[in-house]
DNA sequence: ACATTCATGTAATTAGTTACATGATTCG
DNA sequence: CGAATCATGTAACTAATTACATGAATGT
């Protein structure tokens, strides 16, 4: 059961070509996305199951199916629009590497990497912007909502890597909290390491 | 190639049970998971492909197997840390909701929908809060900029679900933007599937 | 003693992407 | 007329979860 495309089809009638331009360009790919190896055969699974059907091609130029919800496909929507849902897991690489970054590291590559990240977010962020400004597109009342959960939360992420570049460039960086001398443990198994590494290359230097 | 996993191991030699901890209740389950299934398998390839290796047990108890990062591990997971993050993709199911929401749906489940977020979103920023306050923690210096960012989000979030429920308790909705009278199509499509389906099931009722 | 937690793993299943294949229509 | 886009699909592959199985150590 995908309902994803579901409720992309409860707008309007769409091809497989449609679902995904709107997972990728439109409204819908702020909060999810699929490619075109899910979204056919999940169409041709829910058309089998009786959740939706397909339309006749109005003829105008290329020829496409367009698929419509049946009335199992409205209920099977609205159930889950009503079903409670679950909260998202973030899987963040940025935050997996800042969390893992230690001190030897070159704080100029993690500077670089928040800056993509700002340059990003600022790209998406104006896209919002644009969109219901646009005068074309379809937002429903609920729907301006999400909106303005997106634009919130960008301009908190942006200030927040504004901040936090500044604190890395001028060194005034918060306290760390290593109540067990982790730090330096880690830095004594690195170095051990890499060190270990060195002599097996290289093993005659110590008896010349 | 799985760097989560190394990043775990980079802050001490850890078994596989270890990792899922990790990844259940500490620091890294904010922007990352993973499950026995997936850690245990994973461990093997990393340890067959030479980046990490399996220390003795202490002896101490319960017998675990240990691993540690070699030399090849670090340089990989450094090079990964020095890697470009790819920009997280927002999977989130109340937003993919509240987008295909429509007009003839009860604000109520989706206010209900909004107050549950809210609850685990609370909670989360309430164990960031107190986490680095509990002394035992190892957070390294740049480790506290990601907990400030947690921060800085989940008190945006929390702030735009309050505002967002006081909008659709007392009525005050922002205008929607509907320039083709979508929202009246919509609402026909659906009205004309549901009446379809009536029909077919009591096809007499039109004789008698 | 019994339940819980610690600890490791595998098999079946599910879900998804990527790369490829094919061809029609439209645009410049 | 050739390139780009529209349009649909499949096969191979990748990545992950879930459910199951097993058993030892610890806490009550």
């Amino acid at each position: 059961m995908d309902h994803s495309i579901l409720a992309v089809l409860s707008f309007r009638p769409s091809s497989g070509y449609d679902i995904k331009a709107e997972f990728e360009h439109k409204a819908a790919s702020l909060y999810w996305g699929m490619s075109y190896g899910s979204i056919y055969p999940k169409l041709k699974k829910l058309e089998n199951e009786g959740y939706i059907y397909a339309l006749e091609s109005d003829s105008t130029g290329r020829k496409k199916t367009l698929f419509e919800l049946t009335a199992k496909g409205w209920e099977e929507l609205e159930g889950w629009l009503a079903s409670p849902p679950a909260y998202p897991v973030q899987r963040d690489e940025l935050f997996m590497r800042i969390a893992a970054w230690h001190d030897d590291m070159d704080s100029t590559t993690l500077i670089g990497h928040l800056q993509k990240r700002k340059t990003e977010s600022k790209d998406i962020l104006q896209f919002i912007k644009e969109w219901p400004r646009n005068g074309t597109s379809y937002i429903n009342v609920v729907g301006m909502l999400a909106i303005k959960y997106s634009e919130t939360i960008l301009e908190a992420e942006i200030k927040w890597v504004d901040e936090t570049v500044r604190l890395l460039t001028e060194n005034k960086l918060p306290a760390s909290q290593d109540p067990n001398g982790l730090g330096e443990k880690i830095r004594n198994r690195r170095k051990k390491a890499l060190q270990l590494e060195a002599e097996d290359e290289d093993p005659e230097r110590l008896d010349v």
